[in-house]
DNA sequence: TGCCAACAGTTGAAAATTCAACATTTTCCC
DNA sequence: GGGAAAATGTTGAATTTTCAACTGTTGGCA
């Protein structure tokens, strides 16, 4: 859509210039990203149905397989969680035995997450489903591809949080 | 990591190097789609507040918003929700008098979604309340890596599906 | 025509998520 | 030190999502 405006001189000239086709959604990037993330999403829940996985459990189970011990509030934070959302699928996997809590002692408030030896060993099984998922993603997307977007979601993510 | 092999004069000899450090989650693009959505969601929903709408409604009112009346398995797929999931959502928005169903006279078994008059209000409401938000982004993080970033989604996205 | 498989959408029960409120512990600061 | 405010995590109720099963309709084809 063009805009005009005329002048004193009694011409009209264009001052601005709107896309010829209202927005689409498609064009919004938080709807590009909510559909890339859902794709592969999916694939990756494919991948880890055979250890019948949920991928936010994945998250957790790779988190903690640094051994450090992290705060709910830390983990909810690395794994796209809030707090009581959490706090649930924690008690899940304190139920499955994958993982259990240590009150720390610095700071009664808080509660430490450690993998226990069951957990260790799925999370070293699904470390290897999600590795081949990610070699198949730069296999058919290309690994120039990849590693470029890679780089403009992380740029894109600490300049928006 | 270095993996050494001796030699038969006995040298010994570097014969592969795995990455320094063990695959981080944040080394995955399925993680870094996950952390990019849920920063850009979260400011869309802040932004979408203002009408009290979540995200996944402002996706259906605007694929409404063409007027052409669109199959809930269309619109399913559109907004990125499952079909139980979609037939809910929309019975909440139909209590709310945003969209209506009218059956499709061609083929029985389907619907068509229609927004209301009220509808489009909203929908132009919450239209331009996502184009700032867009615009923030293209401020804030850039023109070109913005369009680079978008190019690339998409193109992920039909490698993907 | 008449049958049957596939398709479109909905439903009800179960599971997961969210919101607000809560308990406990720590920090701040007077 | 003492008391208010902030931080950490959990809880219970309400909402939302998911899964499997279901109804009704269409399309293919024998």
């Amino acid at each position: 859509m063009l805009i005009f405006r005329s002048t004193a001189q009694g011409k009209v000239i264009i001052v601005a210039k709107t896309p010829a086709r209202k927005p689409a959604i498609s064009d919004h990037l938080a709807y590009l990203l909510a559909q890339a993330n859902r794709e592969i999403n999916r694939h990756l829940e494919s991948r880890l149905r055979k250890e019948g996985v949920p991928v936010e459990q994945w998250r957790v189970l790779m988190i903690l397989a640094d051994g450090k011990g992290h705060s709910m509030g830390d983990l909810a934070n690395a794994v796209l969680l809030n707090h009581p959302t959490l706090t649930k699928m924690v008690d899940r996997m304190v139920s499955d035995a994958l993982v259990y809590r240590v009150q720390d002692p610095s700071d009664r408030r808080r509660v430490l997450m450690h993998l226990s030896d069951r957990g260790k060993a799925l999370a070293k099984r699904l470390s290897s489903l999600a590795e081949r998922q990610e070699a198949d993603i730069i296999q058919s997307y290309g690994n120039k591809s990849t590693s470029e977007l890679k780089r403009l979601l992380e740029s894109l993510i600490d300049s928006a949080s």
